[in-house]
DNA sequence: TAATTATGTAACCGCTGGAGTTACGTCTTT
DNA sequence: AAAGACGTAACTCCAGCGGTTACATAATTA
């Protein structure tokens, strides 16, 4: 399982920026509340969303979070390289024994398969809009 | 990131039973030194592995771990599925507001793509074999 | 211009889970 | 009966996530 629950919390984040795109922007605090969490959480995940392009800030009163790009030119993708990073597979914590066989080749060997899983998951990711989220929520 | 290195240390792990297979048992100690970790570690694995049937363990002197089954028939995903279990998407740590629409559906328009990327990476991991990484291991 | 209300970020705390280690009971072979 | 293997409990250490407070900075607006 993943470390952190950053993922859907941002794909949660950005669909209420998607609900109010083209008429405000959305402060920390509102989507704190829907989050159920702290502010400063949602700060912290806008801060990797913005580096990354998902999002703007507008800061000073009536302040708060916009997309930056169109919910429909945004997928899921983007959101877990912005929050979980590329890397989706753990390696070895300590470098294995060079003296076994095996020690010594597993990390070349296993790379090439666990990079095709990844991008299929990345592929499939990819292939969600926040548009298609969007027409699943009441308005 | 996945939360630990078990998938890939249960790689390293069985790739070692595949090289020995249909010849001698291996201990946990002869395994932890290829790891570079301590045999109880391995031998932990080694408990969710079993239950997976993908190994057996012989007690008692000259015992230790065999594969329970081919290399071939073997895959990456029954590695993943026994040492990370189901679940690859950590879900929000406290439940969502129900008052803001998001919230109140967000669990349930976010499980079909997400299961659907989870299926995709399987699917991946399903093509390749134990017998596939040992013919990229020197003899 | 001054008050208000945002973001940005540092700092700290608590919790959880992975990993390492020791210890010991049990089992099978020799 | 001794040796050497697994099974497992119990403990420690540590990193990372998430929650919280605090405060500097920025922009709006009355």
């Amino acid at each position: 399982m993943l470390g952190s629950s950053r993922f859907v919390i941002g794909i949660h984040v950005l669909t209420i920026l998607a609900r109010a795109h083209g008429r405000h922007p959305v402060c920390s605090t509102f989507i704190a509340q829907s989050v159920n969490t702290n502010p400063v959480v949602i700060r912290r995940l806008m801060a990797n969303m913005e580096q990354h392009s998902l999002v703007r800030s507008l800061a000073g009163r009536k302040g708060g979070f916009i997309l930056a790009r169109q919910p429909k030119d945004i997928t899921l993708k983007e959101i877990f390289t912005a929050l979980e990073g590329a890397e989706l597979f753990r390696m070895h914590g300590r470098e294995p024994s060079k003296e076994c066989p095996v020690g010594a080749s597993i990390a070349r060997v296993v790379s090439g398969p666990l990079k095709l899983a990844e991008e299929a998951m990345n592929s499939a990711l990819a292939r969600t809009t926040l548009k298609d989220l969007l027409t699943e929520i009441p308005v």
